[in-house]
DNA sequence: ATGCAGTGCTGCAAAAATGCACTACTGTAG
DNA sequence: CTACAGTAGTGCATTTTTGCAGCACTGCAT
């Protein structure tokens, strides 16, 4: 109920509020785009949605929360896919299938793409997601356990739901949004293969250092 | 060089930051602890302190962030270990070993022991560690990819770095601080053997939700 | 249509956080 | 001793963020 990632609004009341976030999240990003980050002030953002300053806080928690709203939207789906995952799976492998099904429809999200050509103008931005992202840590840990019957404060829930956000993070962190999507795809298996193994050290192969002997500081 | 973390100072210079750093930190959680957060402001912080509220955000950049001071020293600590580990050691069970040494003093420590308290105390204070933590994954990446030759934005140190925070916080979020050090280790070792073996789904024992048939909501 | 409860939005005040320019002191070199 | 570079600490202006209390509108019931 009053779930601020979902779509559906029934009443006028719940589409206005929708509208009023759309509208926040939307100038929010536009402008950040245009001018940069430190060159948007809240005021400028609230002005282009018509709203007062006071409400943007209503809604994001931070400036920057508007333009990373994606990210709360994703945690939802991944929730719901993962709980949709048939019980008979092992729980990595349903974290695993449940990433594959969400990952194509969110790189193909002109919203996303949107937003990581922000993070790519605007390094600085990267640290702030952070915050944004310990969320979807905890509510895969909740679904873990929800799934296995354990406790949500349990280790093996919390020890899932962390290392399922380090996958996709990392992969999505790896990956050259330039390159296909199956690009993608591929490194988060190589991290789900890695996990099933035990993450033994890699052997050679890609992603070693370009050669630098006298890094070592 | 600089290093905050550090305790060695040999100028008046380093010192006397050192000293600063020290004196806001103490102020801030003994005041913490006393009246609780919301009803400290930086002002008192930093009259207690003997320096000008600008200058604590010279220091931190939160308010909350002198209190988890201890958070930034453990990172440095754990980063020292990880890269003295022998070079033979497989990446997983140098990161394991690392815990386990580091993890006894940590938990003996008089100011871990009060940033605990704190913790306990005023919940409201854990989501804002998530943002000193991640730090903490970073670090930990960045001297695996040292060890293992490749580059820190590579798939595994991500990995294993977020791996390593994961299974960090999840133990001591699992552990009881009145229980003695051993089961915080033995819930470690756990993490890790299951990491070994390549995360399976747990098979009943403990941890599992104290019979719930209606919560499912 | 009328009244009521719930709650979104707003203005206001205070606190938190940041950028900038300036002072004063430390450490170092002449 | 003196001059100089570097930088911690400060004050000030601005922006960000939060708590509070009132207003206004929606949704609902009569």
């Amino acid at each position: 109920m009053a779930d601020p990632t979902s779509e559906t609004a029934q009443g006028l009341r719940e589409r206005k509020k929708l509208e009023t976030r759309s509208a926040l999240r939307a100038a929010a990003v536009r402008m950040y785009l245009e001018r940069g980050p430190s060159a948007v002030t809240v005021q400028d953002i609230c002005e282009a949605a018509g709203v007062s300053a006071r409400t943007f806080f209503n809604y994001f928690e931070t400036k920057d929360d508007a333009v990373f709203d994606w990210d709360r939207r994703l945690t939802g789906q991944l929730v719901d896919l993962l709980t949709a995952r048939p019980a008979s799976e092992p729980p990595l492998q349903a974290l695993h299938r449940t990433l594959r099904t969400a990952i194509p429809a969110l790189v193909a999200d002109a919203g996303w793409r949107e937003r990581r050509r922000l993070l790519g103008a605007y390094p600085e931005l990267v640290p702030k997601l952070l915050h944004s992202n310990s969320h979807m840590a905890e509510a895969l840990a909740e679904a873990v356990a929800e799934r296995t019957g354990l406790s949500p404060d349990a280790l093996y829930p919390r020890l899932l739901g962390g290392v399922g956000l380090t996958v996709l993070r990392s992969s999505i962190r790896a990956w050259d949004p330039e390159s296909p999507t199956e690009e993608l795809l591929d490194m988060l298996d190589s991290c789900f293969a890695s996990l099933a193994a035990g993450l033994p050290q890699p052997t050679g192969g890609e992603g070693v250092r370009p050669a630098a002997p006298g890094t070592a500081g």
